[in-house]
RNA sequence: UACCCCGUGGUGUAAUCGGUAGCACAGCAGGUUUUGGUCCUGUUGGUUCCUGGUUCGAGUCCAGGCGGGGUAACCA
């Protein structure tokens, strides 16, 4: 087979080192990886190695296989491994071969042998802060473990018996016999296995001794036939090990190439500080929509192509950087614009009276079907027949009764469109004993059906509303990031829970047009002229939706004001 | 005070065998518009960390600085 790139197959130091791999012949087709330990969920940044892993491996013609890094049965759980390979998929990946490293122990405990046979190889009898404190530190050299020099036949009898079962946790593990003088610390003697008698997912209680990541992934990768094992930076000081272990073993050796993890401004990639965050019930769960997992960003309403356009826009580079949020943001909005289909939705009710409007035949109130467009941007998706009556709801911020000279919308004397509706002229209003507006009152001119003027008379805004009697009552849920401040990683003292936006989840009552009433979960709108919003699969009940808010559409007009009232001059 | 990696406009990322910096987002201005959305057009931002060197010519090569990140788990 051919593996010429396509064409437009981006240039990165990445796939320009594949290039110049496949013209040399060192690799005739590509294979690559994706190896998540499955001790946890996915998130935006498993997301960035996910689609580059894939996306290499298609783009070279190759194969790429997921495969689940469980050799620590301490924190693994087929939970997990579910839970990753439905993620793996919601983003639009298949794997060609699905792996785990549990199924290469027999393989990689043989290798063992043979490194103890080959004199590179001991069993320590130190514990582990023992051997910790020989390791010496990142300026002075360790030293040498007093074991170090048994004799082949001794390790080879005492590994057994850590196999064996013979021995407790911790009272032996087997070293790489290597340099306890070497700069890179990952050198000096690495732990290939230790001894931990406990139930592993997927081998049950067939061992009780598990291999090391470093004494594990590299192997692993070798059997695959893995010619990129691409991986993020923090890895680079395991290369060496990496390469040592493939050399001394004589085996197939992959080539390790780290690129820089993906940071994105108010976000956690921490496993460990998003557990903190769900045990402290600072969210609700792993899947609560302000979470960064990939559940969370679905139960968001973010899409997967979004996700991956956005992977693959910022590239792969080793510098460590963070992406700001609103390039994230466009990608969301850049898909759901194209394929969200829109619907009118109130937030913050203002009743609008239409004085003029006519009396229905039997003495009710007359109602008419006006024709709404699904989506301007695609022509397919049709239009739908909306209520509209005298008794309107439109949005507080859409009236004011002193406006500035920019405001287009409703104000007394003005005229707006209603959308797919009429043109109406705001008469008076209705106030409280407070003084506060509780109502707007308005003619319609019959004659811009549809919204357009005969005399072709123009109007300067647009508003959405929907019909008192007709709109329905749903739960809606407003998001914010979650932190206020674009980097919680670096809070003062590690304290990121001081940085929680207190206002990153607003529920509201919002009064929507009745079509809206049968969404199933996992379907997404646009409200028009507020934001994209997705029907939550897990809280909606029929008959009673409920919806998050996935991202605000832009809006001109609040930027503006800022703009005019927040920096002084 | 060891070793490794990195350093291009606000952010991120490009630039064939070295030939004087492109793209996206953001920003700004205007146009279109039955979403102050979308779309279209124009536009402001970079002495490519610094200093030397090699060269007719360096973001690209070399040297030395400076700056940032990473690494001391029987985690991955």
């Amino acid at each position: 087979m051919s593996q010429l790139p396509e064409p437009e197959a981006p240039s990165d130091f990445i796939r320009d080192r594949i290039r110049a791999d496949l013209q040399s012949g060192r690799v005739t087709q590509v294979v690559t990886r994706f190896p998540p330990e499955p001790n946890g969920y996915l998130h935006i940044g498993h997301a960035k190695a996910i689609t580059l892993s894939f996306s290499v491996a298609k783009e070279f013609g190759g194969r790429c296989n997921l495969r689940m890094d469980d050799t620590n049965p301490a924190a693994e759980d087929q939970e997990y491994v579910d839970a990753i390979k439905e993620d793996v998929r919601w983003l639009g990946f298949d794997w060609d071969a699905l792996y785990y490293a549990a199924d290469y122990f027999d393989q990689i405990y043989a290798w063992a042998e043979q490194l103890v046979e080959k004199g590179l190889a001991y069993v320590d009898d130190q514990h582990a802060d023992a051997i910790a404190a020989s390791r010496g530190t990142l300026t002075a050299p360790g030293t040498n473990s007093p074991f170090r020099d048994r004799p082949v036949a001794e390790n080879l009898r005492l590994l057994r018996e850590m196999k064996a079962g013979e021995w407790k946790d911790g009272e032996k593990v087997l070293r790489a016999k290597i340099d306890m003088a070497h700069p890179n610390l990952n050198m000096r003697d690495p732990v290939m296995y230790r001894i931990r008698k406990m139930h592993h997912q997927r081998t049950g209680d067939r061992w009780c001794i598990y291999p090391m990541y470093d004494w594990a992934h590299g192997q692993c990768d070798s059997i695959e036939g893995i010619t990129h094992s691409l991986c993020t930076l923090e890895f680079e000081h395991h290369r060496p090990l990496y390469e040592w272990f493939c050399d001394s073993l004589g085996i197939y050796k992959p080539q390790q190439i780290e690129f820089a993890r993906l940071n994105v401004e108010y976000m956690l990639t921490s496993k460990r500080k998003l557990l903190l965050l769900v045990e402290g019930k600072h969210v609700d769960g792993w899947d609560d929509p302000r979470m960064p997992t990939l559940r969370g960003l679905r139960r968001r309403g973010y899409p997967p192509e979004a996700l991956v356009a956005f992977c693959k826009h910022v590239g792969v580079a080793k510098v460590n950087g963070t992406h700001e949020i609103g390039l994230l943001e466009f990608f969301v909005r850049d898909w759901l614009n194209k394929n969200a289909l829109r619907r009118m939705a109130v937030l913050d009710p203002l009743k609008l009276v239409i004085e003029n409007w006519p009396v229905g035949a039997s003495g009710q109130p007359h109602v008419e079907m006006v024709s709404a467009q699904n989506n301007p941007e695609d022509p397919n998706a049709g239009a739908r027949e909306v209520p509209f009556s005298g008794e309107l709801l439109i949005e507080r911020s859409d009236f004011m009764e002193n406006p500035p000279k920019d405001f287009f919308r409703l104000a007394p004397g003005r005229e707006v469109r209603l959308r797919f509706g009429y043109f109406v002229k705001c008469t008076s209003v209705d106030k409280d004993a407070q003084g506060h507006v509780t109502a707007v009152r308005c003619t319609y001119d019959p004659a811009t059906k549809g919204g357009n003027a005969p005399d072709g008379r123009k109007v300067k805004a647009t508003i959405h509303w929907v019909s008192a009697a007709h709109a329905i009552d749903a739960e809606v849920r407003l998001y914010d990031h979650l932190f206020t401040s674009p980097d919680p990683a670096s809070a003062d003292g590690g304290d990121f829970l001081r940085l929680l936006n207190p206002q990153s989840e607003r529920i509201v009552r919002g009064r929507l047009e009745p079509s809206l009433g049968s969404a199933r979960g996992g379907e997404r709108f646009q409200f028009e002229r507020l934001a994209y919003f997705v029907c939550d699969a897990k809280d909606s009940r029929p008959g009673a939706p409920v919806f998050h808010r996935t991202v605000a559409l832009k809006d001109g007009w609040q930027k503006a004001q800022k703009k005019g009232d927040g920096k002084p001059a």
